[in-house]
DNA sequence: TGGCGGGTCATTTTT
DNA sequence: TGACCCGCCA
């Protein structure tokens, strides 16, 4: 068999070999740095590294479980004693070990910034300050902000600049609610996704002999994506790796596009500095795309400054050149893509998972999507929702949140009345204001104190109790049994079962079947985690830090709709990258400085490097936004593009304008009549989407006998609708009749 | 207590 | 345009 370093070119091999200082690996897009990585660990296995002493930190728990994946295929199970995780995982982790040394337990539970973004609302009423401004949103990002900085509640208080610019932005209270949020996670034993790294820097500043613990375990650091890490992961990566100084970083600065989450360019830039005697590599070879489409993008990123100097090549065909398209409007936009799929599919026989449609914003989406499911072409729009934020299934872990941390403030607000059971804000409210005074969380003065208390009735008096009383019953039975069956208990004795059960709704109808999913993760959970734990609190630990972005039918032949930003570290044969305009590409919002308007540059160098073989722009003249159509022009980002790598072809002004898309055009952009409408067959639509379950067959009709997850077996009566509103009334045999959305609901045809 | 309607506000978002 | 939040009213 040949040995596995024989698959690298000289300079993955050089990269891979170097074992020991601190080095970085500037790896261009498409230049095989995923690979580089993994054999690296791979190699460090094969000399005698303990799994144990590596840690590998990467930016999505998808790419950690992928890595593992490739590793273990080399060196085998001992693959498994990695530390590999997201930077939130494993210090997630970590933190648990050492949560009593910085006043927590082990079980704290996570908010996401959901929860946060509710809890600085809340303060800042309870303040008594002006919405309008202190708003929600904008403060919570400046504690992030501030966190990931590394700059705590005390600190900020101490520091007159920041305060003086907080008296200039007419915010003078800003402080006051950092700390309030700070210390009402504290009370709440939670941690929000900043705290995990904040709080680990702390404990390594703090304790000496715990840093040295840690330097001491990994022995060997590996970060990727290392030009999207702020300053509080260059913090940690920092101390972990001062001892034995075995860090090796992996990034692009050209992919560097999350610095309005923080992220800070300079770490890649400035890691030679950083790091003394720090070896560089250079991945240059780009094996993804066509030589056009690596010029082009070469070209383009020229014009920024701030960057680090490469030259990426291949030795791929030419290929074709960039296609810039200009359309009058974005619906025409639209229908231009759906025909160039088409016409795409058919003469080179693709298949539409072949294509990805790219664009800045989510809003952008809805054109393409009409005009794909005009065409009959299945797409899949990625984003948006993820499973775990929809709103029951939140509420039934919110419930187990609060079994296994009962001062999870945002947990019990969310279900102390849910489903109702007559505490309403009133109550609350006396609540709130009775805890803070005592300092202890609401559950806690609930629990111990409102009995005496004279401000609640009686009958307020007697919910309270029974709310506790069932709560704590739930903590009892956790002791004993799995996560499966206390969120069967909980479904069941919590009322929500019931609640959602009684919703016959379309809408209550999914949320059910959101709920079985739910149950099925969590049985899957049980049934096939590697983790020998199967409580509540390691599901909720799973659970916490994940996307669903993994959670989806890979291979599925669809179209795929994403935002420039999700498709970072993808790649698609054809690639459109539309919206192309001064104002929504680059972002209205990043042109009032350089190195704004360098991100969105990077941003678009991104999206150009996804694509393999080609790469259609378009851009239109007016575009609905916020409900106006406003005039646009062709974004800079055009013609900053060498002119011998694109093509620019003016549509003809006719050709894109009838709305009812009975026109389509021709490879010269000649429209032609469409021969007839057909109505849409065996499309899926799922916006928004996160679950598989929005699969549904358009083929039923009249007279079916179809069977239903919920209700069983019954006859179509009737389809009503098109598309999206599509309906069909069915006489089930056990539940009578229901009309169903057929997006939502999972029919089997059976006869 | 919760349901409706009007006013407001709009990026990107691996955790 | 549409999603979301808040406040008013039943």
């Amino acid at each position: 068999m040949k040995h596995f370093l024989e698959n690298l070119n000289t300079s993955q091999l050089e990269a891979t070999l170097q074992m020991n200082g601190p080095m970085i690996v500037i790896a261009g897009a498409g230049s095989g740095k995923t690979r580089v990585l993994t054999y690296k660990i791979a190699y460090l296995i094969t000399q005698d590294v303990d799994p144990f002493n590596i840690l590998s930190l990467t930016f999505t728990n998808k790419a950690a479980k992928e890595m593992k994946e490739r590793i273990t295929k080399i060196v085998g199970d001992e693959a498994k004693n990695l530390w590999m995780g997201t930077f939130h995982s494993v210090f997630a982790k970590i933190l648990r070990i050492e949560a009593h040394k910085i006043g927590f337990t082990a079980n704290f539970t996570i908010y996401d910034s959901d929860d946060s973004q509710k809890l600085v609302n809340r303060i800042i009423k309870e303040l008594n300050l002006d919405k309008d401004i202190y708003k929600h949103k904008l403060v919570f990002s400046r504690i992030s902000s501030m966190k990931n900085n590394f700059i705590s509640d005390i600190d900020y208080k101490k520091n007159d600049e920041l305060l003086f610019s907080d008296k200039i932005s007419n915010q003078p209270k800003f402080h006051i609610i950092y700390s309030e949020y700070v210390n009402r996670c504290f009370k709440a034993g939670v941690m929000d996704f900043d705290d995990l790294l904040l709080k680990t820097n702390e404990l390594l500043t703090n304790y000496p002999e715990t840093l040295n613990k840690y330097q001491n375990i990994f022995k060997y650091i590996l970060v990727d994506e290392y030009q999207d890490t702020n300053h509080s992961q260059y913090l940690i990566v920092k101390a972990l790796s001062d001892k034995f100084q075995n860090i090796c970083v992996v990034g692009d600065d050209a992919q560097s596009i999350y610095s309005f989450r923080g992220a800070n360019i300079n770490n890649i830039l400035n890691f030679q500095n950083d790091f003394q005697d720090s070896k560089i590599f250079r991945l240059e070879q780009n094996y993804r795309s066509t030589k056009n489409i690596v010029n082009a993008a070469n070209s383009l990123i020229k014009n920024n400054q701030n960057r680090l100097e490469k030259n990426i090549w291949t030795d791929n065909e030419s290929g074709e050149k960039i296609s810039v398209n200009r359309l009058l409007t974005d619906g025409e936009e639209g229908r231009f893509v759906a025909s160039s799929i088409f016409e795409a599919k058919m003469q080179y026989q693709l298949k539409n998972n072949d294509f990805a449609i790219l664009y800045r914003t989510n809003a952008q989406s809805r054109s393409f999507e009409d005009a794909l499911r005009k065409k009959n072409i299945s797409y899949r729009v990625f984003g948006g929702l993820s499973f775990y934020q929809r709103k029951e299934i939140k509420d039934v872990l919110a419930y187990l949140k609060l079994v296994v941390n009962v001062n999870d403030e945002e947990a019990l607000k969310r279900i102390i009345n849910f489903p109702p059971r007559g505490l309403g804000q009133t109550t609350l409210n006396k609540i709130s204001i009775q805890s803070n005074k005592l300092n202890v969380s609401d559950y806690k003065f609930i629990k111990d104190f409102s009995k005496d208390s004279e401000i609640f009735n009686n009958s307020t008096k007697n919910k309270l109790s029974e709310f506790i009383v069932m709560i704590e019953s739930l903590k009892i039975k956790n002791k004993v049994t799995n996560v499966f069956e206390m969120t069967k208990e909980v479904l069941k004795k919590c009322g929500l079962y019931k609640y959602f059960n009684d919703d016959e709704s379309i809408d209550g109808i999914n949320r059910i079947q959101n709920i079985e999913e739910l149950l099925n993760g969590i049985k899957d959970f049980i049934e096939n985690d590697i983790s020998e734990e199967k409580t509540v609190s390691a599901f909720l630990q799973s659970i916490a830090l994940i996307t669903d972005q993994d959670n989806e039918d890979q291979d599925s032949n669809k179209v795929q709709l994403m935002t420039v930003h999700l498709a970072k570290g993808l790649e698609f044969p054809y690639v459109f990258i539309v919206g192309m305009e001064e104002n929504l590409f680059p972002s209205a919002m990043n042109l009032n400085s350089r190195n704004e308007l360098e991100e969105e540059r990077r941003l678009f160098y991104v999206a150009l490097t996804r694509a393999e073989k080609k790469v259609f722009l378009s851009y239109v003249l007016s575009r609905y936004r916020w409900g106006k159509l406003i005039d646009s022009e062709k974004s800079r980002f055009i013609d900053e593009i060498d002119s011998q790598y694109r093509s620019e072809k003016m549509m003809q002004k006719q050709s894109f304008t009838n709305e009812r898309d009975e026109y389509s055009y021709n490879k010269v952009g000649i429209r032609f009549k469409v021969p007839e409408k057909k109505p849409p067959k065996n499309f899926v639509k799922v916006k928004r989407s996160a679950t598989k379950s929005n699969l549904f067959d358009n083929r039923i009709i009249k007279g079916n006998i179809v069977f239903h997850e919920r209700f069983k077996r019954g006859v179509v009566v009737s389809i009503e609708g098109v598309g999206d509103d599509k309906k069909a009334e069915i006489r089930f045999d056990k539940f009578g009749n229901k009309k169903l959305l057929l997006r939502f609901s999972k029919l089997k045809i059976i006869s």
